[in-house]
DNA sequence: AAATACGTCAACCGCGCGAAG
DNA sequence: TCTTCGCGCGGTTGACGTATT
């Protein structure tokens, strides 16, 4: 059955507002708040659809929206979402103070995605257009390591068998396991979607968000890739768990995940990034002793990367002193940034693209996006946190 | 100067979701 | 359980301004 237009549409103006009728609708909604929008335009004596009418005050009237270009900052915020979220334009535009779901999506549209095609980026998958030069560092970083390729092959089975086992031995929901298999050559795609709901939640995050999965199916089906609802305990608000997700082509991620899925020691680590980068931690306890990574696993190849990126002792992240940064690095960007020199890793501080992670920190807008690996729980079980 | 192409963005439209009855 | 309603979202349109021919 079709739905029953929002109103009746005979004899509504439609097309550009005048300024009457702007002053009537922001006069109304200043005595009345918003809401009902179906009732509005005849109480505010405006011959306007209710949808029309909510839209211009949205996108025009409402007193907090900002006005004037783009900064370079929020450009990059919303690249930067926009790599997480997809066309998510709502949640994007909810973390861009000021900005409109339809300015962003506009300028998206019209900037954005032209500016990463001329970088050779892909704007719906924010990929490098060509997988060679991905191909090839990938190569680099597994001969690298202990100078031994990786078996991806292994990894992936002992991956999948763990996964499995997670979701089974404790409950936890990993809805698609096809997410955490290996894609580019001796990579991971660490599954982005791999989520369960945990009741350690860290005691420092100011709020705290547990991932609801709409159905604690284990499942394999491919097609399983829609959004997770989150429930956020800042008062009720919901957004969405496709936020969360440790980096996934990353070399980094690549070996943490396989200590993670071999460790047995109770080490915790903490993934964090977006699909272009990686951050890997190791996480203080409780007492503020930082555990050392296991020099027996694949962590090593990430501590070695550290001190070949930092030249020295492990530094402390900027805004979450808890955290110790191990390695950064982008198998994306490797073949001009990474790899430009067989025996050397390129210094972070020649990465500056990879470090405005930090600058989208604010009090306005605070992000961190999370994903914390209890490896003592279970083999892959995750937990994940938000600040926002 | 006029015609055309292009870019921008406010506004519209259809659909999905959740709440209420 | 089903229907209706209100709201919000993302995709699309089209008016308008600017650049180019």
């Amino acid at each position: 059955m079709g739905r029953a237009p929002c109103c009746a549409k005979v004899g509504l103006n439609k097309g550009a507002w005048s300024a009457e009728e702007d002053s009537l609708l922001g006069k109304y909604i200043q005595t009345h708040g918003e809401g009902n929008w179906r009732s509005l335009p005849k109480k505010a004596g405006l011959r306007r659809c209710g949808k029309s009418c909510r839209l211009r005050w949205l996108n025009y009237l409402r007193p907090c929206i900002k006005r004037g270009n783009i900064t370079a900052d929020e450009e990059e915020l919303i690249i930067r979402m926009h790599a997480l979220l997809g066309n998510r334009w709502s949640i994007i535009a909810g973390r861009v103070p000021g900005r409109t779901d339809n300015e962003i999506k506009n300028y998206w549209n019209t900037n954005l995605s032209k500016k990463l095609a001329v970088r050779g980026i892909d704007p719906k998958t924010h990929k490098k257009v060509t997988t060679d030069s991905i191909n090839r560092a990938s190569d680099r970083f597994n001969q690298r390591k202990g100078g031994k390729l990786y078996d991806c092959s292994q990894r992936s089975q002992r991956l999948e068998r763990n996964v499995a086992r997670a979701g089974q031995s404790t409950g936890l929901v990993i809805p698609n396991v096809h997410n955490l298999k290996a894609d580019l050559k001796g990579q991971y795609i660490a599954g982005p979607r791999a989520i369960q709901s945990s009741n350690s939640i860290r005691s420092s995050s100011p709020i705290n968000t547990l991932i609801q999965p709409k159905s604690n199916e284990l499942t394999d089906d491919p097609d399983f890739m829609q959004p997770q609802p989150v429930v956020s305990s800042e008062a009720g608000k919901q957004t969405d768990d496709s936020t969360v997700y440790c980096s996934s082509d990353s070399a980094a991620s690549c070996a943490l995940i396989d200590h993670l899925s071999s460790a047995d020691d109770d080490q915790y680590l903490s993934l964090e990034g977006n699909s272009n980068e990686c951050y890997s931690h190791t996480v203080a306890e409780e007492s503020g002793t930082l555990k050392s990574s296991n020099p027996q696993t694949h962590s090593e190849a990430i501590c070695d990367s550290r001190e070949r990126d930092n030249g020295g002792p492990v530094q402390k992240h900027d805004q979450f002193p808890e955290y110790d940064v191990l390695s950064f690095f982008d198998v994306r960007n490797a073949e001009n940034e990474i790899c430009c020199n067989d025996d050397q890793w390129v210094h972070e501080q020649e990465m500056p693209q990879l470090h405005s992670w930090d600058n989208q920190i604010d009090d306005q807008g605070k992000e961190h996006f999370g994903s914390h690996v209890n490896n003592d729980v279970t083999a892959m079980s995750w937990e994940a946190s938000f600040w926002f």
